[in-house]
Parts: structure tokens; sequence; C-alpha cells
DNA sequence: CCGCCGATTTGATCCAGATCAATGCGCCCT
DNA sequence: AGGGCGCATTGATCTGGATCAAATCGGCGG
């Protein structure tokens, strides 16, 4: 399901960046064809909205490049990041007939959408698709017990490292390892992810910075004392 | 999959009460029939461990009464409930080859359990349950969106209230609507899930029913304002 | 009926992180 | 180069909920 320009050399969804890390891995060179028929690559600004929580859900999307912050709201204001979408990764797992969540892009993101219907009808249509979507779900649900954890029970030191160790691993898993971590969100999106206030995060990663934990680039930290950082997230 | 006697009149999985709520509702009588001859109906005393996290995971388990904990660990002791399965839900779909959390019976409960390996072949060759399973997943993934926003943004009052309107809702949908909400599990379970300390639940629960939104009863309590409750709940 | 033990409530005090309040720093636009 | 505007950092103070510390309750075995 990744088809967009930005991801793609010449051959569409097959020579697809993201495809092998993406739900469309499971497919055979003719769904991949038809799936690429449904696809409508897409392209959003800098701090554009994909989709709104309780706004009926049309689309599903896949993420081909660049960062979504998928985030709830209060009606008083307040705010929880549910999470970071990446390239590969799948929105439209958790919805039903509304968004549960709303979502907008974090710098230039491509992804590819699907309207509901087609997406629906393809899922009833192909269960190694549905096995693989049901994987992705499991995954996220895994994730978000751990989340919980890091909301219910961490300190803040140990909700930035155990942040920072955790968006380190994902870039990872998507060919991009180093000790540099992008982190392309402000310094209030990981707040709102991790349940603190801005200038909880502000003062952490200075503290960090100081005792020469991690050490605070452009764009991102790079881990300067990573078995520290382990022994923290335990 | 809910085959257990105290679930079940004489007919097995058929006559099983709760198999309209469960994962089981979408199969036809002869896939039921094939799944019975899967079940492992059991038994767990109060108290008892279903599974533990880290542990392979070699069954999973349909719910036919009883309340289990769910709750993940940290080394030092900490502990996150990730939730508390009622009759009807389905433990086994946020699991890879080893348990992700700890599962133990809060009074006695009983379960279906089912072999990994016969539960994975029945998956694959039966499309629909996995459809179902996949909608549980949804379900369940949203549900854990709510409780990031709880655990991240909310006060205690907060907290507690979503908590009494969510269990309420919950045994409701299972066929026991009531403003009584009966609460099986301990005050130290309940702040382990909200990420509070046994001492605010007490005190939360002292102050809500000093200012008549609530009156504590033995095993639960009873909703005495429903409306102040929901409003704050939002 | 009594004594015990774990669960719960209540009280006193503490503190991690929130809130309130300035600056500081880039970066784009002119 | 200057100036304005978000974002981020830093400092001072406050407070919701944690921690420490007793009671009190309730169920169960003897």
């Amino acid at each position: 399901m990744n088809c967009h320009p930005t991801a793609c050399g010449d051959g569409g969804c097959r020579s697809c960046m993201v495809r092998l890390v993406s739900v469309c891995a499971s497919l055979t060179d003719d769904e991949l064809a038809l799936l690429e028929s449904l696809a409508h690559p897409t392209h959003f600004a800098s701090g554009a909205t994909l989709f709104t929580q309780g706004r009926e859900a049309h689309s599903v999307y896949n993420v081909t490049a660049g960062v979504v912050r998928l985030y709830k709201l209060l009606s008083d204001g307040r705010r929880q990041v549910v999470g970071f979408a990446l390239p590969g990764d799948f929105l439209g797992l958790a919805m039903r007939d509304a968004y549960g969540f709303s979502a907008d892009a974090i710098g230039d993101v491509a992804v590819c959408a699907f309207a509901r219907g087609a997406y629906t009808a393809l899922v009833d249509a192909k269960p190694h698709l549905l096995k693989r979507l049901h994987e992705f779900a499991t995954h996220e649900l895994t994730l978000a017990h751990e989340q919980m954890m890091l909301l219910g029970r961490r300190t803040a030191e140990e909700k930035l490292i155990c942040f920072l160790l955790g968006m380190q691993q994902r870039w990872a898993r998507l060919g991009k390892p180093s000790v540099t971590v992008p982190l392309p969100m402000t310094r209030q999106d990981i707040a709102d992810f991790l349940g603190l206030t801005i200038e909880t995060v502000s003062r952490t990663f200075t503290r960090l910075a100081r005792e020469k934990t991690i050490l605070i680039v452009p764009g991102g930290v790079r881990v300067m004392n990573a078995a520290r950082m382990s022994a923290v997230a335990a």
C-alpha cells in the first residue's frame, strides 16, 4: 500500500521503499497491482490534518514518508498524543465508523490513501492481508500496553529515556540505525505523548545532556550513554 | 469458545452463556462443534495465575465466568494493570511467542483454554473467525487509546469516575445493566489500573460518597449522580 | 463469640512535577 | 541587518497526589 512517488521508483508499489515493513509485504505481485489501482498517493504539507477525531472515517492510510502525530483531545483542550506514525505505519486499524483520534503531519508527509469501502472489500477478499493487518493490530496493542505502564508508573526521566530508546529502535527497524535519534516533533508533542508538561520535558532533556547521557543536536538527540539509558528503561 | 459447564447448559458451546458477546459469535454450528472439540474448559480459584508475563505462550483463553486481572510488572515491583477481563473477553490477542502481561483470577474464574497451535491453525482455516478476532483487537486498541488519555491527562477524580462508568457499561453490555457497579478487584488493583496509589483511590471514593455522587456498598458502588459523573467524564 | 490478618480508611507531611513568569534562540520575512 | 514570532529554556513557586504512619473494618477459623 505504498505507492507515492516519494517512496517509489518507477515501478509503483513493487518498488515502494517501505513496502517490506508495511502491511503490503504479504501480497503477491498481482495483488499488489490490484492494490496499486486502489491507492491514492497523497501529500500533506507540514501541519496539515489527515483526519479528525469523531469525523466519519472515509479513508485509511499507509504512511510512506514523514511523521504523523496521532492524538486525542478532551473538551477543555487537554491533549494526549497516542502515537507517532512513521513510514510503513498503517492508520486505519483502530477505527470503526468514526476516527478515534486525529492525525496531522509533522513536516511534509506522503501517504497512500484508500477509500474505506475499497479497503474493506479488499480485506474481506484477501485473508492473508487480513492476517497481516491483525499482526499489526496485535503489535500496536502490545505497544499500547507498554505505553500504559510508562504513563501510569514511570517517572519523568524514565518516560523520556524510554521514549528516546523506543524512537531509536523504530528508526533502526526502518533501516536507519544511528546513535542520533531524529525528533521532528515539538517538545509539546513529546510532553503530550508522555503525560508531562513542556517545561518538565525541557528540564529533563537539559539534565540528561548536562550529565552526558545524551547530546542535544538540531532536530534530535545523540545517545551518549546507551548503557545507562537501557538500565533505566529496565 | 465458551464451553465451560459454568457458562453452559447441556449443549456445550451452542448454549454457552457468553457466546453471543465473545469471538465465537461468528461461527456456524459445525464450526462450533469443531471448536468445542478443541476447547479445554478450565477453572481457576481466586488468586490463581492463568499465565505470567515473559513465559512462553502455550495457550489462549476465553473467559466464561469471573474477572481476570491483566498486569505488567517493572523489575522493582511497580505494577500497571492493563485491564480487567470480563466474561466474553478473549486473552490471546496481544501475544506473540511470550505472554506480554500476566493474568490472574479475581475470585473464581472459568475459561475455555485452547492450545496455541490448534488456535493458530483454526484461525488460518477460518477467515471469518480471524475477522472477528481482528474486530476484537481493534476494539481493544481503541480502549487502550482511551486509557492512555486517562493515564496521561486526567485527574484522580476523573480517573475514578471514568473507571466506574466504563465498568458499568461493560457489565451492561453483558446483560447486567444496573446502577450498582460490581467491583470484585481490590483498591490496589484499581490504583494500579489508574496510575494512582491505594490511598488516593480510597480518599477519592470517600469524597465522592460524601458528596453523594456514589454510594459505597459491599463489593461495589452504586451510581447516585450519573449526570455529574458523565459530565466529568466529558 | 473472640482474635487475627489482610484490606481499607484516615491523617500528617513531603515532593515530583505543574504552574506562573521571564528570557533566550532560530529562523524566516522584509 | 533588523524585527517579529514560534519554540525552547530557565527560574520561582505552588500543589495534587505520593509517602509515611496509624487506626478501623470485616471476614473467617477456631
